[in-house]
DNA sequence: TGACAAGATGAGTCCTGACTCATATTTTAG
DNA sequence: CTAAAATATGAGTCAGGACTCATCTTGTCA
């Protein structure tokens, strides 16, 4: 691959995910290219469809997420941890709005997405985590998790809430996972 | 207001509601006067834009909600009424969709919006009641409950939750609410 | 450095979906 | 029953957006 290819790839790719997390993903093709500063073939001789860069966006994205979830496994209190990736989740998605994508346009699609059975996984290492050091109710189930999780989310992007808010809806959402 | 007119006026209304429920808000006008078995340019007679079908239905919707408010203040326990609102404009959302479109579309916008505002309105009026009963948290919010219920409904509608995990988490959401 | 393959360009195609309007049809008042 | 007014019809216009391709440009390697 040669080098400025690369360099393009790169570009347009970060480039998408901004115009991607404003706009949302009905945003055109045409402005990723035009604020990556290239011609509209580039984009495409680099994401044949509009449904491969969006896919490239989320792969990026779940690397990260995964990222950070080890992060907190290898360095966080166990108890903790789970309520902690809960929260970078939402927080995330106020500002990058693609995990909405991410985890909504595979929701509603038949097959199971990778993308969401990768982090399912990865929230379900959380909560056991949690629930063996006693800070979340044993009988919260995962699926129970990933629903508040994609609802917030939603939410948060939605609706535009602001900081203050955002914060103390999170906080209600968890208190109901919390042993009494 | 000829009397065939009346008819259709109604009849495309009403399809349209099952078309964007089925579909969401990006179904075509199209497919709505086909439905409706109805040449598309009559849709366009009643409802000049996509924008004022969607907001003749959004007001209609209002209106049955408020009506529900209604009903549940005057005949229900003050301490539950609350509760069952909230699931009821939960279930609403999974079976007519369009909540979500009246929900998030104004939500976006600028302004806040009427429909918004009156939804604030009743859901305050319930909530003040079971507060006063004392089966909600004295310090819950109102802007923390319709946050809740935005993305309750948001998550119910994208992620095209089963009837048994909407119920849980919706269980869950509400058990947050509650004193301890 | 030269030449060629990889890559970039952007005007053009195709399609979808909102909206229009000249014409045909129906309702209804008288 | 009839004519004027109100409606309905649906082919057509227009705009936007995904995607293509003939042509030009540039990186790279001998």
């Amino acid at each position: 691959m040669r080098a400025d290819a690369r360099r393009n790839r790169a570009r347009i790719l970060a480039v998408a995910q901004e115009v991607f997390a404003e706009r949302g993903p009905s945003a055109s093709t045409e402005e990723v290219a035009a604020r990556a500063g290239v011609a509209i073939g580039t984009v495409f001789r680099h994401f044949p469809t509009k449904h491969d860069l969006l896919a490239a966006i989320m792969k990026e994205l779940r690397e990260r997420l995964i990222d950070k979830a080890e992060t907190l496994i290898a360095e966080g209190d166990p108890g903790t941890a789970f309520y902690d990736y809960f929260t970078f989740l939402v927080e995330s998605s106020a500002k990058i709005g693609t995990v909405v994508a991410l985890l909504a346009q595979e929701g509603t699609s038949i097959e199971p997405g990778e993308q969401v059975m990768a982090l399912n996984h990865t929230v379900g290492a959380l909560l056991d985590a949690a629930r063996e050091a006693g800070t979340v109710r044993p009988d919260v189930r995962l699926d129970e998790v990933m629903a508040l999780l994609i609802a917030t989310t939603h939410g948060a992007l939605a609706a535009a809430w602001s900081d203050d808010l955002r914060h103390r809806t999170v906080a209600l959402v968890l208190d109901a996972l919390r042993p009494h």
